[in-house]
DNA sequence: CGTATACTTCGCCACTTGGCGAACTATAGA
DNA sequence: TCTATAGTTCGCCAAGTGGCGAAGTATACG
């Protein structure tokens, strides 16, 4: 009952919502889901750690940088299941929509400029760090990341 | 969003869970539901309320009794989608297993001797209010209720 | 080294929620 | 009509949760 338990408790809640349609599409980094949603990043840093908790995404570390994304294959069905659920269940969402027009302005631009953004900084010429992987990560266009 | 937030919050808790999963195989009636949980009544009401509120249960009056049932056919997708997920990720649960044990010997006796058990008095022999829609929902051999 | 930075963890606060018992409502039966 | 009873609603309280900013951690770069 647990393993339910903390899927639905992860679900039950509309920010976490939004950022997990947010990975609907492909991998983002952390910088990237503060912006979508506007708030704290250590707000946004919990609620990702009980997304992850309950198996609904998975994240990878790449220098300074933490990207998001959905399972793979490999994810329990209990969670592939919920993923397909809540993704067909919000397709026609408002929010859900709105989210998406806002994320597809933030693809514009790389993740680096969107943190200094954040920090409220001039934004320097220089490539920042892990620059590469994010440029393949922007080559990859979008990967699916293996969803059912 | 609300419609989905409101059956994720639903189905996101313990006992909301175990309740669903009583009526997995038919209709009962809420005192079996209190005796199922073993919880005050006021506290199953309003876990029903909740369940009622997301689409996840039906309810019908019938004299004193309320009987609570699964959803038919014209359930939203959003609702049929979710009760799927949820019984299936329950299958094999210990504490849905214990549930179910506990449920089929409720189910030996009626409604109105489990009324009387939990107010603590002993069962006059004659039939009580409603007796004959209970016969008529133990004849059916616990329906089905329309699920997909 | 030390500094900057991308993110997480911690500590706090307002708000919500699950539980109960008491009071209330509605129906059945004398 | 009056009483009994199946459920619900109300009022309360302890426990949990979402939000924030401050402090902490880990990595990149000079």
């Amino acid at each position: 009952m647990r393993p339910l338990l903390t899927v639905t408790n992860a679900l039950a809640d509309r920010t976490r919502l939004r950022l997990l349609m947010g990975l609907r599409e492909g991998e983002l980094c952390a910088c990237q889901l503060i912006e979508l949603v506007g708030l704290a990043p250590s707000t946004v840093s919990k609620h990702m750690f009980l997304l992850r908790q309950a198996g609904l995404v998975e994240s990878r570390k790449i220098g300074r940088w933490v990207y998001y994304r959905w399972p793979g294959r490999a994810a329990p069905l209990r969670v592939r299941h919920a993923l397909k659920w809540v993704a067909e269940s919000l397709t026609d969402d408002p929010q859900i929509a709105k989210d998406t027009k806002h994320l597809a302005r933030l693809l514009k631009s790389t993740p680096e400029t969107l943190c200094r953004k954040q920090t409220r900084k001039p934004v320097s010429s220089s490539s920042a760090p892990a620059t590469r992987a994010a440029a393949r990560w922007r080559r990859a266009g979008r990967v699916t990341s293996g969803r059912t």
